[in-house]
DNA sequence: GGCTGACTTATTGTCTGAGTTATCATAAGG
DNA sequence: CCTTATGATAACTCAGACAATAAGTCAGCC
């Protein structure tokens, strides 16, 4: 399979109960509305306080739990876990990071691991990619010419291109990468346009990404990604300076 | 907070029913006993099979869903989900996947995700370690030259010097990383002292790796880093060339 | 005085059985 | 041929009870 069908799948799966009082609970943690060390109320409280029985909440906290954002022990309760715990690269967990308010520092952080990944990953594919990808890459990039960024069909082509490039590189570790990829791009994509309608053509920096690939060239590959998501961080907004160095 | 806790914690949480079971499911699943598109028994036939009750199951699909392994929805079933949409790198998964029998495609793709982001993540800590850092850093690389890898100890200092080098990075996403590096680790150190009582001192390459940061030189640790990953990669026995490519 | 060990008790964990809701498949209608 | 009811099947939700775990306490002993 070249490229995965990459049905759109944005947010509109019709979460059940327990899936809603776990987003809401996973936005107030990550938020920082609870603190890491913080004890959730109690089964009996919080459920009532949701106003759903006992087994829908905890249900939701074992997604919590699972996602490493919470540790439930019997006597001593359900515990906020330290943010180094936490699976930030979790599909889940970074829309629900980046639901409110985008923290600076945060995306200053996304972009840098996206471009020491999503870099590396374009030497690989220029060298594994097969026909196939080349072929849907092109499509897509097709897709974001005709469409623009200010559309849904646009930013679904742009995903579908990053998605391919990382499928190139047939490791399936940096395949499972893309979700949370996705969901990083739609959320930083979407908050460029909702600030500037988009002040650079981001095409042409795709276009030096997909020729570097077709040309099957490693190091110009990996040059042209790193540049593309450095410019795309620059034209996001809040590219401001890292903050000053945590307690040490 | 320069580098935290870092206790142990390998696999002695012990795990309750619903957590067990998940497991259970969760390495048949990756080991590929179940397939993609495959539909798991129903939760009154899956329960009873397990001997447990239906709440307890339901609690164990909800782990797995939440990692993305399987996807439930009424009148359809639980439903096996493509590889693609599998948190690999969650600690849990990482921790099923090399359960059994490593997979040598599978281990050297990791060792290849590995490589591009500790590499990276060396040369940010080079600029970015506090004095803290580099403090724990040497006491890890005292630990394991004092008890060698073939200990509990020696094998905890290792992870300590891997966990705390990402930890200087001070980006939260790569540091959230490390539960999944650290399990990566373990599993991979336990199997090469399990075929070869290890032919190669680590240390060499962990000092190098050290000074380059010390010294502030990106560069200089970036390249260690990977020297290092590479030669820990050769030094495990299944360094097979990858598999041709998948179909396409 | 400080350590060991049984006891208390708060909290999550597990069980049962019933009723509800979403969704696919089929059939009826336009 | 496409659209719209209908029914059946699975997961979903609920309620209430009991079990298991482990932190904290306090007596007893060295």
């Amino acid at each position: 399979m070249p490229v995965p069908p990459t049905s759109g799948a944005t947010r509109t799966k019709a979460l059940r109960l327990h899936g809603t009082i776990a987003r809401k609970l996973g936005i107030a943690i990550v938020s920082g509305d609870y603190k890491p060390g913080d004890l959730l109320d109690g089964e009996i409280a919080s459920s009532e306080q949701f106003a759903v029985s006992r087994t829908a909440y905890r249900e939701a906290v074992r997604i919590l739990a699972a996602k490493g954002l919470v540790d439930a022990r019997p006597k001593v309760g359900t515990r906020i876990n330290p943010q180094t715990k936490w699976n930030l690269l979790d599909p889940d967990v970074l829309d629900w990071t980046f639901e409110s308010e985008p923290d600076l520092n945060l995306l200053n952080s996304l972009f840098e691991l996206r471009n020491m990944v999503e870099s590396a990953a374009a030497g690989l594919a220029a060298t594994r990619r097969s026909a196939a990808h080349l072929k849907a890459m092109r499509a897509a990039l097709e897709g974001m010419s005709k469409h623009t960024l200010a559309t849904e069909a646009g930013r679904q082509a742009d995903l579908d291109f990053h998605a391919t490039l990382l499928d190139a590189t047939d490791n399936p570790f940096i395949i499972s990468l893309t979700n949370g990829v996705s969901a990083a791009i739609s959320t930083t994509t979407m908050f460029k346009q909702r600030t500037r309608p988009l002040r650079r053509d981001p095409l042409p920096d795709h276009l030096k990404v997909f020729e570097a690939i077709a040309e099957r060239d490693p190091g110009k590959a990996q040059q042209a990604m790193s540049e593309l998501i450095e410019l795309a961080r620059m034209d996001t907004p809040i590219s401001r300076r890292r903050k000053g160095r945590r307690a040490g």
